[in-house]
DNA sequence: CAAGTATTTAAGCTATTGCTAAATTAAGTC
DNA sequence: GACTTAATTTAGCAATAGCTTAAATACTTG
């Protein structure tokens, strides 16, 4: 129970770090709904090589924010909620407002096309 | 106020960078209850130069989760709790952590020391 | 076991981080 | 103005982070 105590306390710390990185949550956002392969993360994020998809997939999975799975060549990821403790809500939050932004640009967008009648 | 969303978007990022790191952590605890001048923030932390905790309170400060109030020569200095948003709860567990592990530590040494009746 | 596919590991490079010591700024005091 | 105290800024350094390319591993299939 203590011991149990004292992992996740250094479990907290790593995944603030881990998730310190905006290329890690990217990746981490990848697999946040459902299990993927490192080659479909890797030809997901595209602007960066296979091996640097990998080594952070092997950070987060340190740290203990995502699993692996094997399965013949494969290996599939998906992020596991409960290592990110209270972090959650924050990872939400920051792509929630991802979410709202990129609604605002659209309605702005929209606004500027349609004739205004004034 | 979509303007404050989005600076508040920014923030939260750069909130998170900041306390990813631990002596940034130890300082923004020491002005979490107080306001503190510098000089006593850095005789506080002490494994570290003067210069070094100025740097890192500009860093905090320049993330918005410090302000600054400036008295004669001195520079005074306190956490901003709502630039923290969802962060603040994570710091807590990490602080409230720290305690029981402290909490435990002494228990297991008084246990310890008080003589065994089996 | 040879060949092919999926993925990681290794080696090396650049930019950044966190620090130190020295120089500098800013404000108050004689 | 010269001097002291509080704090920051600058310059420079060692360690680390994140990347790239090339090499290695692991599994599958003929």
């Amino acid at each position: 129970m203590q011991v149990g105590t004292r992992n996740r306390r250094i479990l907290l710390e790593a995944a603030m770090e881990a998730i310190a990185s905006p290329r890690r949550r990217q990746i981490l956002r990848l697999v946040w709904g459902a299990e993927r392969s490192a080659g479909e993360i890797a030809s997901t994020v595209r602007d960066v090589s296979w091996p640097a998809v990998s080594q952070n997939l092997r950070v987060l999975k340190d740290s203990g924010l995502i699993t692996e799975r094997r399965q013949g060549t494969h290996r599939y990821y998906k992020a596991d909620r409960r290592a990110l403790g209270p972090l959650e809500v924050v990872l939400r939050q920051m792509w929630t407002r991802d979410l709202d932004r990129l609604r605002e640009l659209a309605e702005e967008e929209a606004r500027a096309k349609r004739p205004r009648h004034d």
